[in-house]
DNA sequence: AAGACGAAAGTGGTTGA
DNA sequence: TCAACAACTTTCGTCTT
């Protein structure tokens, strides 16, 4: 056991290694660079995502002296919106003591035994909390199956709520409204998921989750940005055990990609692949259409159409 | 034998009348 | 509401390495 800002952590936690060695297991340099926004560490040598669905512990402010500290310190974690009643709910103890610490004579520990019973059934009594938690255990399998970090999970359950007030998920399964709002927070977090890997991973028909997330975002007047190609890059790298050289060259071609215009209509998932198509046979470290297909979800038709337009255009010579 | 290529037909979503 | 349409997929035969 560690101490960290008041938090133990476990010895066997794996993101305790990475966060403390501060070491790349591929290449062993020490240039690591936490972004919690992603919810990644990434080797800056290599390329490498370290380790995905990092935590945040510290407190989501900053204080600058101790009059700010002690403003702003509070009693108990911050609020979390995956759990059903946001974290905030009083428990009445299990220990049977006062709150002085003597212990409470035998004759009203029964008393108190039917009150931590009646407020159990208070706490999920009605159908739509008690539905709301198994909508939320659901996500929490989703996300950890598919290892998104606990933001992108807040998110979730935060649109999962606004929609369930609203009244949206009747008559729609709570399964398809679960995964559509997990590819909305996805989306908005700047991770984009694709529909076919929340579809194999729920279980759901894409085509299912594709309706429920529009007729969702419609109704709660999300604005949710169309992904760039780009947002896939580094995750798809990473699935090919890619190096850091290829991602920046994606990058580059992304950009010329973009300058001329050849990305309108296409698909940002299909442009990404094709893009890392062609920086891995440019850097010698060439991988199949079909591993790329495999990753990326798209076809291997769709990957040469599209890296056929992108060489044309651009002028690269694959040959040789 | 594996990978790349491209033609042809089919599918699901968007758009505009 | 419906047909036209573009993007993408599936399937398959052929060529190259």
């Amino acid at each position: 056991m560690f101490v960290k800002g008041g938090i133990f952590l476990k010895n066997n936690n794996k993101k305790y290694n990475i966060e403390y060695t501060n070491k790349c297991p591929e290449c062993s340099s020490s240039n690591l660079t936490k972004d919690y926004q992603r919810g990644e560490v990434v080797c800056s040598k290599c390329g490498l995502v370290v380790h995905e669905d990092i935590a945040d512990h510290g407190p989501e402010w900053r204080a600058f002296d101790k009059g700010q500290r002690d403003k702003r310190a509070r009693a108990g974690p911050p609020t979390k919106y995956t759990l059903p009643d946001k974290g905030l709910s009083t428990i009445i103890s299990t220990i049977n003591r006062d709150s002085y610490g003597s212990s409470i004579p035998t004759k009203q520990r029964a008393q108190f035994y039917r009150l931590r019973k009646m407020q159990k059934w208070g706490r999920l009594g009605n159908s739509s909390e008690r539905s709301l938690s198994y909508a939320i255990s659901e996500l929490n399998k989703l996300c950890s199956q598919m290892n998104l970090p606990r933001n992108i999970r807040e998110r979730a359950s935060m649109i999962y709520r606004k929609a369930a007030k609203k009244n949206l998920v009747r008559g729609r399964g709570v399964e398809s409204v679960v995964a559509a709002t997990l590819y909305i927070a996805c989306r908005i977090m700047g991770l984009p998921r694709t529909l076919s890997e929340i579809s194999d991973i729920s279980g759901l028909k894409r085509k299912d989750i594709g309706r429920t997330y529009r007729f969702i975002s419609r109704e709660l007047k999300l604005r949710i940005n169309v992904p760039t190609p780009l947002s896939y890059v580094s995750r798809f790298c990473s699935e090919l055990k890619l190096s850091r050289k290829v991602v920046e060259k994606s990058s580059d071609i992304l950009k010329e990609v973009i300058e001329r215009e050849l990305i309108s209509g296409r698909g940002p998932v299909g442009v990404a692949a094709a893009v890392i198509y062609i920086s891995t046979v440019l850097c010698d470290e060439k991988r199949t259409q079909k591993q790329i297909a495999n990753v990326s979800g798209v076809t291997e038709v769709t990957i040469r159409n599209r890296y056929k337009e992108i060489t044309e255009i651009l002028d690269i010579n694959l040959e040789i």
